[in-house]
DNA sequence: GGCCAGGACACCA
DNA sequence: TGGTGTCATGGC
């Protein structure tokens, strides 16, 4: 057995299953893989609770609701004004998706304004139930953490994972969810220094010189 | 009261 | 290609 898959049994053993992605419904799971973008899934909670509350947790609710009411709603997940016109441009796509009904490509949703490579991805592997590992900051931690891969490039570290695990979706939705939860662990004990943290760090070194 | 969060994008050198 | 600023709320 590989590292990658190693640190997956141990993760596994050590948290237990995560049972993500939490939602009701496929769309819930696309439109809180935008929502959740740099924000904690507490907020973006809050944020679906509003459009649930509101009748507004469904793609044609979402475009058929004003922009200005749709920012009120989703207001407590953050960057609520882009986000609100995020979501109109990402649920138009979703519905063109839907009524052809084939799954969308990984291209496709990147087009969409808003949608870089972890949300796209993230619909890909929990909304569509496609093999797409999803890499986001703790993923980056993780490895940087047990030296499992060094790189740049989102790419990068999605071919990693994806050539070292079996090509399963079950097992690239739960490794994810777990790095989730060691990089929360990690935050709560201390122990890691964020991208954001780093960057403060050099730029005071450079105001300080 | 500051730091950070399940990013994406524009702009600049 | 890499670095930086911006978008914004809420928990700790």
């Amino acid at each position: 057995m590989n590292k990658a898959a190693a640190l997956y049994r141990k993760l596994l053993s050590e948290f237990g299953p995560q049972h993500w992605w939490p939602a009701d419904t496929q769309y819930e799971v696309v439109a809180g893989a935008l929502l959740t973008q740099n924000t904690g899934w507490g907020n973006v909670e809050k944020a679906i609770a509003n459009l649930k509350a509101a009748g507004k947790m469904s793609p044609q609710a979402v475009l058929d609701t004003q922009i200005n009411e749709l920012e009120t709603l989703i207001r407590p997940c953050g960057f609520f004004r882009q986000k609100a016109l995020r979501l109109k441009l990402l649920t138009k796509k979703f519905i063109g998706i839907k009524a052809r009904g084939s799954p969308p490509t990984r291209d496709e949703l990147l087009d969409v304004e808003g949608v870089g490579k972890e949300t796209a991805d993230s619909i890909l592997l929990y909304a569509f139930g496609l093999p797409y590992f999803v890499v986001d900051a703790y993923t980056r931690r993780f490895c940087a953490h047990h030296r499992l891969y060094e790189g740049k490039e989102y790419d990068g570290y999605r071919s990693f994972f994806e050539s070292s695990l079996p090509r399963e979706v079950p097992l690239y939705k739960e490794y994810h969810a777990l790095i989730v939860e060691w990089g929360k662990r990690q935050r709560r004990a201390g122990k890691n220094k964020t991208a954001r943290g780093i960057k403060r760090q050099r730029n005071e070194g450079k105001t300080k010189k």
